[in-house]
DNA sequence: ACGGTCCTGTCAGTGAGTGACATGTTGGAC
DNA sequence: GTCCAACATGTCACTCACTGACAGGACCGT
């Protein structure tokens, strides 16, 4: 898929740092471990560490921004005519879907859910995620600035209350039936097209 | 208003010292300024400074999360038998309107905008104001958790579209108008109340 | 005038993150 | 298989935000 075999072996190296990472931050909690403990965990030197994520944070937030470009894609790919709203509920409805599956999931947002820090970094990169997707919806449809950022801020809104939904019922409810649900409360009227 | 003394000279010079911060982080940039400048500049020692803010980012954001106790007391006095979206946009109307009048107030959203840490944190503040408002809500009108975290969440990204768009102007535009126009584009069908 | 409280500065320390340099390791062209 | 340039890693020294402990001084209320 991707390139050289040294790039394969670093990502898979950041894997498997970011899979140690985050079963440390889950047991002893994200603030009360420090880098250089997991650094030593791993057997690496905490400049090797932090070669590989840019902050304590992205060592569990790496999945979290690869949905940003993973969405932008697929709205990309959808008809032309559609209506934004459709469109982004329709990406976001299958994006639900696909994530439900992966387990180790909960553990990651209910670490992040309960830490400040996190909470806080993964809002920002949600939020350049966001920017993203307007800009794609803004070249598809033509819609104004405005609207296209309103449209997507009202879609990652519904994204949130489902997933945080979906946190109170310890993952057990269908993520994607709450995405729905929320889509179907918000659909913007007509005047959206204004 | 506000008992002692004491009590009202430190908030004095709290807002001085933010006040003195900000023009200072507007100046030469929030990541290039260093507390000890600050300090220097304010005449006191570092560790005074942060016996008046938690964080070197509360500098800034201090008067962002008197938003949230004013919205939530605001919207408890709305009347008893409003539609909920409509209590919430009435709110936020309000609000935008008496912020529009602060003429710092555009040179602090800026520097918001243009800081990544600063972004995070002052999203984080958002956060936490509206966990505070859904509460309100939920006493208010019986709603269920999830679609009082929908509605404010939904209401928040209104909010802060309008907020955008009007940076985007340079702060020539009607806030308060802008903020309608999010609120009629977002209006929930009845299909919330379920 | 005075006693206790509050404010402040100083000092020492932690922890995240960065730049520079030197030493290995190795993928891949030949 | 050889060899080199590119890459990965470790070490060292540093900056900066932030914190706890302690001590001296200012000042409100009596």
């Amino acid at each position: 898929m991707s390139g050289g075999l040294r790039e394969r072996t670093r990502s898979a190296v950041r894997a498997q740092l970011a899979e140690l990472a985050l079963e440390l931050f889950a047991e002893h909690g994200f603030d009360e471990t420090t880098v250089e403990q997991v650094a030593r965990a791993a057997g690496v030197s905490t400049r090797s560490l932090f070669r590989y994520f840019p902050t304590k944070e992205d060592m569990v937030l790496d999945s979290v921004d690869a949905m940003g470009d993973a969405v932008a894609e697929e709205l990309r790919a959808r008809p032309a005519d559609e209506d934004p709203w459709t469109s982004l509920h329709a990406v976001l409805h299958t994006w639900a879907t696909r994530i439900a599956a992966a387990g180790e999931r909960l553990t990651r947002l209910q670490l992040i859910e309960r830490t400040p820090a996190l909470r806080a970094r993964s809002a920002q990169r949600r939020e350049e995620a966001r920017l993203r997707v307007a800009e794609v919806l803004r070249e598809r449809t033509g819609l104004d600035a405005f609207t296209a950022d309103l449209l997507t801020a009202a879609a990652g809104a519904a994204l949130e209350a489902a997933e945080r939904e979906w946190l109170r019922s310890g993952g057990t409810t269908d993520h994607a039936a709450l995405v729905d649900r929320a889509f179907a409360a918000l659909r913007p009227t007509s005047a959206a097209a204004g």
